[in-house]
DNA sequence: TATTATAGTTAGCCCCTGCTAACATGTCAA
DNA sequence: TTGACATGTTAGCAGGGGCTAACTATAATA
């Protein structure tokens, strides 16, 4: 089953912090994302199920290979929406919120013209 | 409460078909999205409900002032969504997709700044 | 008139994805 | 050792928004 936005966001996050920060555990994606432990719990459950994850026996989160070139591609739309937006005068913050919610929207042949298309900005 | 996105696509599908045909039934909405009638006839209870439609008594549907504000404002976002796409290189099916399901995630500082970027391009 | 097709509604199922309440564990300090 | 805080899970609710089955009502036709 294709990943939802939902699970966009979670895919999303855990590999943000996996950049920060050399452990990812449930209670940060939790405060990362302003949700409650319990949603985090079962959406941690759903992503390990579908192999984009693992948990080790300390209750460390790492995404596996399929879920690293997830994080990848959707953190790569993120910030080229982002930028692309911020390029064409939309306030950081604006852009930031649009971008993340339309990261999990456009196909691939969008991003791809977006992406040429701020190259020539 | 504010319209999700599931109530804009009705409101903006009932906008497109006044502009079609003098009279809307429910089973035209449920033709043009590829819904089933028990769908359709409760998302009309709702949006009724919320005040942007009102039906006749023979079962026509027409927005009310609010409700054909609403209809512009989308359909608007479309037209210009999908026109940038386009622009930028996007086949045209691609872009009436993306346009479709962007439309209701964007800000309107977002969607100013895009039609204003359009212009110059 | 009796039948059939069309349009709409009601009831109720399902999935997704938030939530709280409550509980189990583990660690750490008094 | 014991009490408190931190972390995670289970159970179950809520609301959005699709669906089918089955019913009603009306219009058209044999």
């Amino acid at each position: 089953m294709a990943l939802k936005e939902s699970g966009e966001m979670y895919i999303e996050t855990i590999y943000v912090l996996s950049k920060k920060s050399s452990v990812v555990r449930s209670i940060d994606i939790s405060e990362e994302m302003g949700y409650s432990k319990p949603s985090v719990s079962r959406a941690i459950r759903v992503l390990k199920k579908e192999g984009l994850i693992r948990i080790d026996d300390n209750g460390h989160i790492e995404l596996t290979e399929a879920g690293k070139i997830k994080g990848k591609s959707i953190y790569e739309r993120h910030t080229v929406l982002s930028e692309f937006l911020k390029k064409i005068g939309v306030d950081c913050e604006t852009a930031d919120e649009d971008a993340c919610r339309i990261e999990h929207y456009i196909s691939d042949a969008t991003f791809d013209a977006i992406k040429a298309h701020l190259k020539t900005l």
